[in-house]
DNA sequence: TATGAATGAGACTTCATTCAT
DNA sequence: GATGAATGAAGTCTCATTCAT
């Protein structure tokens, strides 16, 4: 009853699910639903419910194998990352719900937060760490604020681009994965900036870069 | 009254909204609004058209001046990605509209697509092109495909991510900021790895990287 | 069961009262309700009929002992029906539920007439007539039609304005019961108003009261 | 339409009337009801208003013509509590209603106590006051607490018996009006009990009488 | 006996939409 | 242009009743 609950409100939104759409598609009375779930509103927490305690469930028994290198957790973190997943398209509905009403049920941000954001960035944090220890990575930036959750963001926002855009004109896994794997070769890579040849303005690259100006802007997400 | 539909939909998504409550916010009578549009739907569009064109209209006065070096015009345009905008809130909102509403209203994410996301895209391929011909970054690294996304998709993720958690528990700008300029700096920087120490494994790095693997999923999104 | 069945009905009336609520406060499944009672109205009458069997079986023993003075046995009787009974909150729950939903079900209406109204105008009436036959009432007022009802309503009036008000806003029993007390004294007490002074204007009152007027009316129940 | 609603109300109780039901009467659709009144709640209350308001409204122009002898004012009061008055069914189903739901409703109890029972006690008590000064009444009597109440029992409960075993099996108005004007005539009328012949148990009459007490008890309202 | 899951008609209520003014 | 009374389809929720266990 809760797939078939999921499924409703997947198609219409928490506004637009009929409780009598999802007893037709679980194959029981409108009732029956009432006699599990007091309301539509307890309905919708269930279902989210059921839906992210096996995220939450999952554990952190990754990035945690010291003797794996870390050019290889990472390399293994963006494949995780891109890959293609069964049960994905339920997880960018769970996305697209958590957006569309986590005003209305601010629950959902907490859930969100908890089961998936933290724990994402705590594994690439992770990584992150265990390359610079191991002399992997240029450590200073490596473990710079921020640069977790920029590491894991073109993966996600490919999923998100996807969701928004369809199968068809969202921008490839394969391509954002190779040129992101690229990047980070090359920027994570120890020796640093005064260790090769040209360098001539990298320091002021990354001055002025650190001071997010404020001037007058357009464009955006 | 666009405005006051607009806040309304914003305030309760498509399904939630009333007409009503538009009539209310505007200060006048239901029957007028349904004297400028047809229906809640047409009002809807009218809405959406209405926060859309801006953004169409805007220009891409941006990153066409050749004069600028091409390390400057990606310093503007993270600047420009990261800044705290007038404004802003409304282009979440409307973020939000397009993931809760997008299957309802496919022209949604046509509009998305146009407006925002190739345009985007344009900018940030034109700034790295720029670098890649004025050799101020590594060619091959700068004109891969997916490269633009992957330079976009961590300022807009941090909006993303702001929208859900909330500005408390969100990411900081500023630290996503300075990261990601620091990540890019060392990893455009021409000369590339061949002229560093080791690059044993540069190659396999990317090699494999490129080809995202299927195995057993877990986190994302 | 009847017990809850009663208080369920006391508290909701017929129409809001709910068969679940019965058998939670009967700590029963609702299905063994209906093993009981075919349909809520039969519940519903088996709880009526349980509750005014008792009123039924009480007997008549009182009010006929020929050998004890009647003004002695009226005070009884007021005694009696000013009296702050135990299971007098259920009789006038049941006179609530009787008002409420007689044109329902009309057995309630027949019932309360045989059970109690009935008995007690009989009751009342013998005290009148052995009163006049015993000489200590005046034989013509005392055995007048009406007045065994008129020496009754006070006291169940007091009754139901108490449960119409609360016990705090209700006329005080013992304020009404001495009141009715000192003018039935004075009015049955043998003699008369030839026996006194001026009869004048005696007959002219018992006249035209008889005839009941039907001009503009105002107030009332 | 608060007509039609009043009806509904007065034919099945406030639980089982139907909202559908009231707008078929008022022949307007569901939709309107709601137009005016926000719910069946509100439309009760607003219904029981609209019938209680005129009976605020009716001043106490009554008794308080000071010319007129006490015996008349007191004879015209029992003519009007027992007259056939139009529009006395529906003073009749809002006692029912009143009775029924003034558990549900409290503002219904503290209605009637000020629009009917205070103000009925209140000119009751006037026309005693008056005869007591006049000296056309025994004014220890007439004066007495409770005697108000005492006299407007009898005609507003042959009003309830009348409603509750329906026109045919309740006690003629006529009998009780006739009964209880006779009482009344001997018992109010000045001399007292000592001014007359006999006398012999009078005074232990009323002694116990003013003590009401409380032994077991039975039958009742 | 005893249970409580299951049913579905029907209740209250909402709200997009129409239309006479 | 502007109003808001009026409509009625449709949604959420209730609850008497049934029935397999």
């Amino acid at each position: 009853m809760l797939d078939a609950a999921f499924e409703e409100f997947a198609a219409h939104g928490y506004a637009g699910a009929k409780m009598t759409a999802v007893a037709q598609r679980a194959g029981v009375a409108k009732g029956l639903v009432y006699h599990y779930y007091p309301s539509k509103e307890a309905l919708f927490r269930a279902v989210m419910q059921a839906c992210l305690e096996p995220v939450f469930a999952e554990a952190e028994r990754e990035a945690t194998d010291e003797d794996v290198p870390a050019t290889v957790m990472l390399e293994r973190l963006l494949d995780l990352a891109y890959a293609e997943r069964e049960g994905q398209e339920r997880q960018c509905i769970l996305f697209r719900l958590i957006v569309a009403e986590g005003q209305r049920f601010p629950e959902l941000s907490a859930w969100y937060e908890e089961a998936v954001f933290r724990r994402a960035v705590a594994i690439a944090r992770a990584v992150l760490r265990h390359g610079a220890r191991r002399g992997e990575f240029d450590a200073a930036l490596a473990e710079q604020e921020g640069m977790a959750e920029v590491l894991l963001a073109p993966a996600i926002m490919n999923e998100v681009w996807r969701m928004m855009l369809g199968e068809g004109r969202a921008p490839s896994r394969a391509g954002m994965h190779a040129a992101q794997a690229a990047l980070l070769a090359r920027a994570l890579a120890p020796g640093g900036m005064d260790a090769r040849g040209g360098g001539r303005d990298a320091g002021g690259k990354e001055g002025n870069a650190a001071c997010p100006a404020t001037r007058r802007a357009t464009s955006a997400p």
